[in-house]
DNA sequence: ATAGGGTTAG
């Protein structure tokens, strides 16, 4: 063999070889579908053999690349892929669509369509699934009319994808058309259809979808009747929840934990326990005592019923304590006033090691919120965080109601500042309980400026922000919102009216007043209750129109309760009427005698007529009820003695007596940590307070009430003007001493009538 | 190469 014939040879075996390997190869990564490092050294003796750009190795790696959600080295694969085909794109879609990563998936329909390679049926559910994961209903439509173009609308995965993206993007029309052109409709569509319109509260249309089925020879199955129990439960067609689950009975399908729990909570929100313990007994027949989601549901029915001791022994029952359980034991517990139960659960569970989640920890932040433990409240967001647990969207206005009891202005904006970092200020409930927290901490031109930003607003806003004006007494403002309101075509309702009512009556505008609640059931059919009318005898009682007060209240549709007769009587003390400030004050020693307010108003009264017996009276009344032990009222009856004998003949007989008495009571005081004013000649203290809050002088405020004395109740007034006034750090201090006394529960409600705007039964002191 | 149903917090 000459020279020349041995290189060819060689250089054919080298050839042969090679080529040997590159077959071997490309039978290696063909089984190759395990795991990724096998995909990655697939990867790299591509590269060394020199295949990487081989269409077929291209593609099969990208494959490989995707199933393992490496979607950057498939990129890196598709962009440098010599002719990027359909199945390409295909296996990197389906792919990205399957592992949720919906943007991705469109992305690369884009650029599949600018390298003019058309969707087929393997890629239009994908991308549809993407448009429905993404609510991007625009280009499902678009997508959807591709389909009708290429005729590809006709095949049956396409069909089902674009049923579900209406349903996802809410465009029930659209689904619903859809589905009733499907060649071969199926029990899926039409289960998420029918609970679909459930969910958005279409009694109708759900109802017409799921009875059709039957007609178009589909069975609704166990799924389908779920759906629409828990659909309905959902949108709050709670009648219809339970209706559904009895028409399922009496149709002889069996159901299961989903449906129990599904319907157990409409029926808790029914309040109708007969029907809780009739599921609760069929629910134990069918073995579903350990399903934790009917515990959970069985515990929520309960407390809403009010039956304490049944949830709790639901509760005890469970073997294997759930979360999910022990959250509705603890808004259970807080629903039915157990706020220390509720807090002993809490604890307890967390110290077992239970794990605690958002829910947990806001249930109980709202329990403290609504039951007055501010502080407890505020501890524990602090507390929640360090666990780790991320605060959402409903722990803020949870949490801010704390603040804003507590004039907790920096805790109030830190939340805010929470909500904006996280985004929750685009939601209707955070941005409601913004504008309260600032409009109760004395800043009400940072509410409206929450209020001015909402991007969408419900009824709830509009309430707050009428309602923080309404606070303050800002009377044109009040109104202008009204209007704004009505201009934005949203009704008002009742607590709308409570506000403008509350706010006239404050700066004494009987005729618009009058003029609002006249219209509340001409123009918008609102039937008054209990609180306007109470705004309305103050609206004119404070006018002086007390008969005309009077002659409402008995026109009343229902008997007056105690603010409408507490409005009164503070009107008649207002204007001396002892006639009438006697009807209403032994109607209120009946309805509530161990409230002090009313016997020192009564008293007022009479220490401004000179009735100094008929004072007398009223202290053994009040002795009678238990009250004399509160040195407050007595210094307050006291020093209107002395001022009736200031006022008077300066020698009365009983100068002295009253004199000493004053001191002995200012002794007791001091003891019980009171701080009496030695110096009544602070004679019309609430003529001062009035001005300060006009102007804003919280200090002169704080001063004034501050020599005067600090009972409880007095703290109370104080915190709420030196609010209103924007001083928060003084209203601090003053919450701190009610804090560490105990305060009487009437108290504190009339404060918060006062801060809802029923401010008719406020001036206490 | 997949699709429909559950409780509890404002």
């Amino acid at each position: 063999m000459s020279n020349k014939l041995m290189t060819r040879n060689v250089q054919a075996l080298h050839l042969f070889n090679n080529f040997n390997r590159k077959i071997a190869y490309l039978s290696c990564l063909n089984s190759a579908t395990g795991t990724l490092s096998e995909a990655k050294q697939a990867h790299a003796g591509a590269l060394k053999a020199g295949l990487s750009t081989q269409p077929h190795v291209a593609t099969k790696l990208l494959a490989l690349y995707a199933s393992h959600q490496c979607f950057t080295e498939a990129d890196i694969l598709l962009y440098s892929h010599p002719q990027p085909d359909l199945f390409s794109f295909t296996t990197l879609i389906n792919a990205s669509s399957k592992f949720k990563n919906f943007h991705r998936t469109l992305t690369l329909l884009v650029k599949m369509l600018s390298g003019r390679l058309f969707p087929d049926t393997h890629i239009l559910p994908s991308t549809i699934k993407a448009c429905a994961g993404l609510s991007a209903l625009k280009l499902g439509h678009q997508l959807h009319g591709f389909g009708l173009a290429t005729g590809l609308a006709s095949d049956s995965l396409v069909e089902s994808s674009l049923v579900h993206m209406y349903i996802k993007c809410s465009a029930l029309k659209y689904a619903h058309n859809v589905f009733n052109r499907m060649a071969e409709p199926d029990v899926i569509c039409g289960s998420a259809l029918a609970s679909g319109y459930a969910k958005k509260g279409d009694v109708s249309n759900a109802t017409m979808v799921f009875d059709e089925m039957g007609k178009l020879g589909i069975e609704p199955n166990l799924v389908s009747w779920n759906g629409m129990i828990a659909g309905f439960n959902q949108s709050g067609h709670f009648l219809e929840a339970v209706l559904m689950f009895q028409r399922m009975h009496s149709d002889g399908i069996e159901c299961d934990g989903v449906s129990v729990s599904s319907v157990l909570a409409a029926v808790g929100d029914l309040e109708d326990v007969i029907i809780g313990v009739q599921v609760h007994g069929y629910a134990i027949r069918l073995g579903l005592r350990s399903d934790k989601y009917v515990v959970s549901s069985l515990v929520d029915m309960y407390g809403k019923c009010g039956c304490a001791l049944e949830t709790l022994r639901v509760f005890e029952e469970m073997e294997k304590k759930d979360v999910g359980a022990c959250n509705a034991l603890i808004s259970s517990l807080s629903r039915n006033n157990m706020v220390d139960d509720a807090l002993k659960t809490f604890r307890k569970y967390k110290g077992q090691g239970m794990e605690l989640n958002v829910v947990s920890w806001t249930s109980m932040i709202a329990c403290c919120s609504q039951h007055g433990k501010h502080p407890v409240a505020l501890e524990l967001f602090r507390e929640m965080q360090i666990a780790g647990v991320k605060p959402n969207s409903v722990t803020i206005p949870s949490l801010l109601p704390a603040c804003a009891s507590f004039a907790a202005l920096a805790h109030g904006k830190a939340a805010h500042c929470f909500s904006l970092k996280r985004g929750f200020t685009d939601d209707v409930y955070v941005c409601s309980a913004l504008i309260d927290m600032y409009s109760s901490c004395g800043r009400i031109k940072a509410a409206r400026q929450c209020f001015d930003r909402m991007p969408r607003r419900n009824l709830v806003c509009w309430n707050a922000m009428l309602g923080g004006y309404a606070m303050h007494g800002m009377i044109k403002e009040a109104i202008n919102i009204f209007q704004l309101m009505q201009s934005s075509r949203q009704l008002p309702d009742l607590v709308s009216f409570t506000s403008l009512l509350s706010v006239c009556s404050q700066c004494g505008l009987v005729e618009v007043g009058q003029s609002y609640f006249n219209s509340m059931s001409k123009d918008y059919g609102i039937e008054a209750r209990m609180e306007h009318y109470a705004c309305m005898v103050s609206l004119l009682g404070r006018a002086g129109k007390l008969e005309e007060a009077y002659s409402l209240m008995n026109e009343m549709p229902f008997e007056p309760d105690a603010c409408v007769w507490g409005a009164l009587l503070s009107s008649c003390r207002v204007h001396h009427n002892m006639q009438l400030g006697e009807v209403a004050a032994n109607r209120l020693f009946a309805l509530e005698p161990k409230n002090p307010g009313n016997y020192i108003l009564l008293s007022n009264i009479y220490a401004a007529r000179g009735k100094w017996t008929e004072m007398d009276k009223v202290r053994d009344m009040m002795k009678r009820a238990g009250l004399k032990k509160n040195p407050g009222c007595s210094w307050i009856e006291v020093k209107n003695r002395v001022h009736m004998l200031l006022a008077g003949d300066k020698s009365h007989p009983q100068m002295a007596q009253i004199l000493e008495k004053l001191n002995k009571l200012s002794m007791e005081m001091k003891k019980s940590g009171y701080l009496p004013d030695t110096d009544f000649v602070l004679q019309d203290v609430e003529e001062q307070e009035k001005e300060h809050i006009l102007c804003g002088h919280s200090e002169k405020l704080a001063v004034v009430f501050g020599i005067l004395n600090t009972s409880p109740g007095t703290a109370l007034t104080v915190m709420k003007n030196l609010r209103i006034c924007g001083d928060c750090h003084t209203a601090i201090k003053f919450i701190s001493r009610i804090e560490r006394r105990e305060i009487l529960v009437r108290d504190t409600n009339r404060f918060h009538h006062f801060k809802d705007g029923v401010c008719s039964c406020g001036d206490l002191w």
